[in-house]
DNA sequence: CTGTGTAAAGCAAACGGTTCCATAAGGAGG
DNA sequence: CCTCCTTATGGAACCGTTTGCTTTACACAG
């Protein structure tokens, strides 16, 4: 059978309590037994059971992340998997395991999130997305769950969120294109109710206003965070009487689009159309051309994520109230795809 | 507070035992009070206690997904993120939780195996590899925990695993080349103390045999996952005097780094080398040219190493000696990189 | 009317820990 | 020498379930 902290005790000839005070550092063990029962419990290979553990300590020592039912679709992945690799990697640092968790549709998300959370399996959660409105975050915050949020949310403000600024990020996309020597500049958007299509969508708005140029709403084309959408938007565009030098691109995957689609109109890139876009992941700089992109430190955005929601279950006092929004440092990584200024030979 | 099963019993006006049996649908419970039971935990929001519920019954619903130990770099590939995928989508309509575990090194691997199968957090792991000897796999054998690998040990007969055919996968490969029109092969390996990359080999060599295709030692080159192995290796090739004119690689990461070197170099895919790799991740058809790419059903290998494992935690009697090695079908999808005869202008 | 069988529900002992409270043994101070 | 404090340890209740064993309450046969 499995050995227990009684099995220990007995062996050491002292109380469970005693071994269990071991365990856990207490101070008023003296030296002598704190060695010799540790020496045996090595010798009967004892690990503690982490469910006894747990069902009086109230905390697992483990956290949840809840995908997204589009994760589904194998193009986001890259994204969710480096996410999930700073997750782990935090956490584990921190001694916190990581469960994954998604459902088919919201209400099987919440059935999940409030068994595992109210059937105290997990400590907190960690959601990886920023929908509009949301029934699970709703729970969360009612229940007084510890979570964090990758992404932003606007209808909460006092909610913990790992994010970039989004607004910024793009700012510095187009801007580069303007300095480049661009003028008539198109951006490609993702689905309007996703907090970072509409942020980005801004920062390309402030930029281009800074500067006094024109923005025709025909330069603004929405679409999904897929190929696809690069490749209609690429030949609307290109059949625009005056159109655009350069284009920004709400997601590398929507670059790939545009790719494929002047590829085959063999239009070149960057000299007929330069192409920025974001998340930088690791295929950007494989395609032909290499794509400029915004690299959003995804892997920093888990990272942090898992931090800030391990510190709060740890700490849920220490809740200030001003730093609830952390916010990820972007960089603007210039490849071929956009490296031309338009008018020259 | 939160709801137990005694704030239940009271309101109801019977034994906690009672709602226990109500929960888990015991046949000697009344209509009648299984009714009213159900109404009042509905009314009170409760929802069982899974660590007190684990305690007891040492079962925990629950497994973990051990990933291997240089998941820093291999986590970028999306090979991981399918079989992820896979896991978590049956494991969830199995009733079963996800949990996510990697280690530093080896060590730590073990440890963290060893605290969640002998704490009890999990009921039974999935191996993410298959490497030739391993502390881990010998910990849950002797431990006799249920696993499953997915991959092929050649070391241990009866260890339930999930695979493919990665001889036969490998011969198809190289046979499409051959069908082609090739005759100069080369093949870029994995490391070689994974099974899989010797298994690849095994099949590159014996398509090669069958047809009395000359095999060049130079034409075998070792490598990572890794797009850098891809560029060595296509760099290496392309300096031959009698250079191949195709090359089956081990995983399309390398594809796209043999691609990139290729791009760089100014030559073209298929018509100076042809290419052939392995795994079909979603990007194989985004890079340009797209890849040709042995399909081998990442996602169906994750459900299957779950439903195995499952099954096996459930009624582990049930082992019968023959089936412990699951074959999961592979196919050949030919892309624009492999579509050339040589010589034909 | 008593004995027996059966369905429904209750009691209490686990499961493996943690932790508050009590206790015993010294040592210091008066 | 007695009291009081400190330090190291033991005892026991408790965390929220499950489950084997009783008990209760009838119904029915003898």
């Amino acid at each position: 059978m499995t050995v227990t902290i009684k099995d220990v005790a007995k062996k050491a000839g002292v109380s469970p309590s005693t071994v269990s005070r071991v365990l856990s550092g207490h101070p008023r063990i003296s030296l002598e037994t704190s060695r010799k029962v540790k020496v045996i419990m090595e010798e009967m290979g004892y690990t503690p059971n982490m469910m006894a553990k747990s069902l009086v300590s109230k905390t697992t020592n483990s956290i949840c992340i809840i995908l997204p039912k589009p994760a589904e679709e194998l193009f986001s992945n890259l994204f969710f998997m480096e996410l999930i690799r700073g997750i782990v990697t935090q956490s584990s640092r921190s001694g916190y395991d990581v469960l994954i968790s998604s459902g088919a549709n919201e209400k099987e998300e919440l059935e999940a999130v409030s068994r595992l959370l109210k059937g105290r399996r997990v400590d907190g959660v960690i959601l990886l997305y920023s929908r509009k409105d949301d029934a699970v975050i709703d729970f969360l915050e009612s229940g007084g769950y510890p979570f964090v949020l990758v992404g932003r949310s606007d209808r909460y403000e006092d909610i913990l969120s790992v994010d970039n600024d989004n607004i910024m990020a793009a700012y510095d996309a187009t801007n580069h294109l303007i300095s480049m020597g661009h003028e008539r500049i198109g951006f490609v958007s993702g689905p309007p109710n996703l907090i970072v299509s509409r942020d980005r969508l801004e920062g390309y708005r402030k930029a281009m206003q800074n500067k006094g140029l024109e923005m025709k709403a025909e330069w603004i084309v929405e679409g999904e965070f897929l190929q696809d959408s690069g490749y209609r938007a690429m030949s609307f565009f290109m059949n625009l009487p005056n159109r655009p030098t350069a284009l920004v691109a709400v997601d590398d995957m929507v670059s790939f689009g545009v790719l494929r689609g002047l590829n085959e109109l063999k239009y070149k890139v960057p000299e007929d159309l330069a192409i920025v876009s974001f998340n930088n992941i690791p295929l950007s700089e494989l395609s032909s051309p290499p794509i400029s992109s915004i690299d959003i430190g995804i892997y920093h955005l888990g990272y942090t994520a898992s931090q800030v929601l391990i510190q709060s279950i740890q700490k849920p006092d220490n809740h200030d109230g001003y730093t609830n929004r952390f916010v990820i440092p972007h960089r603007l990584i210039v490849r071929e795809s956009s490296m031309y200024t338009p008018g020259k030979q």
